[in-house]
DNA sequence: TCATAATAGTTTGATCACTAATTATTAGCA
DNA sequence: TGCTAATAATTAGTGATCAAACTATTATGA
């Protein structure tokens, strides 16, 4: 296999471990991840709107309609028109709801910086300037992203 | 900002650019990116089994199996039942399916491979290396991966 | 040989994600 | 004021994805 084939093999198992991670995570919440990222958005925003989610975690207002109506339907949420402007749908934990993210594991991301951390510091440099390279070969170095690991968009303030 | 913060923010950038890539290719050759990944193993592979496809781009049996009905009726691949073992369906593509990728861009990173490629012999080495090493962190995490140690978990069913 | 296990593929039901269309409401402006 | 544009949320339709259940077939071991 060429030299670039494995970098692209191991760029791919990266993509899939973070992914991976995020479904055990769902299994130990009974949560999906949208469902959790809804979820830890609101926990931030209490009363947001559909629209302020959506921008938030970088999906469409129809995908956090319907991942709304399945938290709803579970009792972790609640919608409530807003009486100032009656187009606008405050949504807001319940208890139960607030109780749920409270236990919720961390993301990979504090694993990975432990790990991180551990290490010499001039590995870490290393690590970092090469990652970096990565990013400016493939012309990403522009990409608006934060330092969240989750695949598929999200949180782009 | 924070070391770990900025090899986040890279490897999110790498993970998105991707991801558009992706997107602008299937815009691109009127495919979902599923339908692309799925006809170009089969091109690599003629006559591939749904497993051999599920396992090379990495998806379970039965979305190759729902992407490859969306195919058919298209008129891109054909089934074919194996004669010796008739567990097992072929596929393959016709000519029209064959029309569709020779004029495709490869998911690939053309630009990367290029840059990849006109790098020094160590440098690739390093690159790899570094990269698996993060795989690695990251695929740890799955392996050790302690229950979460919940208090008062032992109540009896 | 034949009962049982393993394997390949499909179906089913749920969630998620998108775009486009729809509904209701508010804002802008002549 | 009243018409039109913009905005917020939802609905509809398509496709992707998985786990679990199911069907058909092949392999295995007593």
């Amino acid at each position: 296999m060429k030299k670039y084939e494995e970098l692209l093999v191991s760029l791919r198992q990266v993509i899939r471990a973070i992914d991976l991670y995020s479904k055990k995570l769902s299994k130990e919440t009974g949560l999906t991840s949208p469902q959790l990222l809804v979820l830890l958005s609101i926990a931030e925003h209490d009363d947001a709107m559909v629209k302020e989610v959506a921008k938030t975690i970088n999906l469409s207002s129809a995908t956090i309609t319907s991942i709304v109506d399945r938290l709803e339907k579970r009792g972790l949420v609640t919608r409530k028109r807003s009486t100032t402007d009656k187009r606008k749908v405050g949504i807001s934990l319940t208890d139960e709801g607030k109780e749920i993210i409270k236990d919720s594991p961390k993301p990979l991301q504090d694993h990975f910086i432990a790990r991180f951390e551990a290490m010499q510091e001039w590995e870490q440099s290393q690590m970092l300037a090469t990652m970096q390279r990565i990013s400016t070969m493939m012309d990403a170095e522009d990409l608006d992203a934060s330092p969240v690991l989750e695949v598929g968009q999200i949180d782009q303030h």
